[in-house]
RNA sequence: GGCGGCGUGGCCGAGUGGUUAGGCAGGGGCCUGCAAAGCCCCGUACUCCGGUUCGAAUCCGGACGCCGCCUCCA
């Protein structure tokens, strides 16, 4: 089973599973005020790969990941562009989902939006505040957080070394700097939903808890996302989950960043490239394939170049999908190892990869098995033994599907003219008129066609 | 101030107490009419200073540099 690092206890353990053979796992999703810029691309696909592991390993994966909805962010964004909130939050979610599906991203099980679930919301404040773990002021509604001893577990820090750093709040009235909003009073014209403690709406440490609990139920198996939610959206609801006395998430993981030069790439630094720009000019595995090579706890360096360096890997990846025709394994359901034959040299291939996935992720440890296998592959075509060759080949490309990342052989159609500039090659060449040749090939080329001369005859390809 | 992380060959980026990471780029060769793809060979890295050890880039201590969280943030 998977051995990954947990946040909570600060160290890789087994990922246990409540329900055998069923994997509960709950991602912090978008809120869906702004592009999604790279950073939510490398969250996304890092979660991607995991959950679609489990799977191809014959777990079932009850994958769920919200969408907020309400927000300040959301309310301050459609004000300035004097569009109503949900106007402005639907159009950014259909956003979303189409980078997702870009990035080659399975859509989650359940992807809970904030604004449905505000019933459960105000229930669960009702509680806190019954319990005399939340507390009214003139704006809203605020948790506790000295009622929970172990506040800043997530973190690793004790509530006073919390309260040490905290900056100065501007709202003074808080017993504590830490404590946090559950409920904020609607100012004039905001959007806001009826409560026993006045209308407003609910803060967005509240919601996850809540929708997390509801979806997947007490003791879910894993809590994921970025480590700026660590603290405090994460410390949040596990607090709120500790007064409701809920048990909650049983592991914690946190991805690293997206880097650029050396400062974290963050909507409010300014300095991120959204992912619908990236995805408009590079083949979208190769950002999975560059998420894939590196640590997912590690910070991540996205410039052209490496973007660049990514695409052409994966053309080598490809070239192997070519040279062994490769089935497309296209589709929108996740793959399934149980689909594939992985006896031989595939079992061993397998193995190696599953050993590095399964040792806290090492994604970037099982491309090196396969990179190495797409070499074994190729010298056992070259050396005449095409049979284990293509089984080879097949493992390379299930496995890589296992992780999301689909290998395509060329399948390309090619029109007729393109065809007949080929067969009038063929000709030249067989007449050994290489000039006239060179000349068809240099017309092909400049057509978006590249042309490989192979044993069994000429290959095309889009450049 | 508190907490956490990082520093690897031209670039990206894993990992590890002694045995090849991997990719990309580069050089040489094979194959090819020439290419492409593929194959073979080549660089021999781990911030610095101490220490532990038969042996450390890997463990310990220190120094320097950098990053992040402590406020919204994947």
């Amino acid at each position: 089973m998977l051995q990954l690092f947990d946040s909570l206890s600060a160290q890789v353990r087994e990922l246990r599973l409540r329900d055998e053979g069923r994997a509960s796992i709950y991602l912090c999703g978008p809120t869906v005020y702004d592009l999604p810029h790279l950073g939510h691309g490398r969250h996304a696909l890092v979660w991607d790969v995991l959950r679609r592991w489990l799977v191809f390993s014959g777990l079932e994966v009850d994958f769920v990941s919200n969408v907020t909805d309400i927000d300040d962010k959301i309310i301050e964004r459609a004000a300035a562009e004097h569009v109503s909130e949900a106007e402005l939050s639907t159009r950014e979610e259909n956003e979303w989902w189409r980078a997702m599906a870009a990035l080659g991203v399975a859509p989650p099980n359940h992807a809970p939006h904030a604004t449905a679930y505000v019933e459960e919301m105000v229930a669960a404040i009702v509680a806190m505040l019954d319990s005399g773990a939340a507390y009214e002021l003139s704006d809203g509604v605020y948790f506790d957080t000295s009622r929970v001893g172990d506040y800043g577990a997530l973190s690793g820090q004790s509530l006073d070394s919390l309260r040490a750093g905290a900056r100065v709040e501007p709202n003074e009235a808080k017993r504590s700097p830490l404590d946090f909003a559950l409920w904020k009073r609607a100012k004039e014209a905001e959007p806001s939903w009826e409560a026993p403690f006045g209308a407003g709406r609910p803060g967005w440490h509240t919601e996850c808890v809540v929708m997390s609990l509801a979806l997947l139920g007490e003791g879910f198996d894993l809590h994921c996302g970025g480590l700026d939610l660590k603290f405090p959206h994460h410390e949040n609801e596990r607090a709120q989950a500790v007064v409701l006395g809920q048990r909650f998430a049983q592991h914690w993981a946190h991805h690293g960043w997206v880097m650029v030069g050396e400062e974290k790439m963050s909507k409010s630094l300014g300095n991120f490239t959204s992912l619908t720009d990236l995805l408009g000019q590079t083949d979208p595995r190769a950002y999975r394939l560059l998420v894939l090579r590196s640590h997912y706890r590690s910070p991540l360096e996205v410039t052209p170049e490496t973007v660049a360096d990514a695409e052409r890997a994966l053309e080598r990846l490809d070239a192997l999908a070519r040279r062994f025709s490769l089935p497309a394994l296209a589709g929108e359901r996740l793959e399934l190892a149980s689909d594939f034959d992985f006896s031989g040299e595939a079992g061993v291939l397998r193995a190696r990869v599953s050993s590095a996935i399964e040792d806290d992720l090492d994604t970037a440890q099982a491309l090196a098995k396969l990179f190495d296998a797409t070499s074994q592959a190729n010298v056992l075509a070259d050396r005449g033994n095409p049979r284990g060759a293509a089984q080879l080949a097949r493992a390379i490309g299930a496995l890589c599907a296992g992780m999301g990342l689909r290998l395509h052989a060329s399948d390309d159609e090619v029109d007729e003219t393109s065809a007949d500039l080929v067969s009038e090659r063929e000709a030249a060449r067989a007449a050994q008129d290489y000039a006239r040749a060179d000349a068809l090939r240099e017309e092909l080329s400049r057509r978006g066609w590249i042309i490989e001369d192979t044993p069994e005859g000429p290959a095309m390809r889009r450049a």
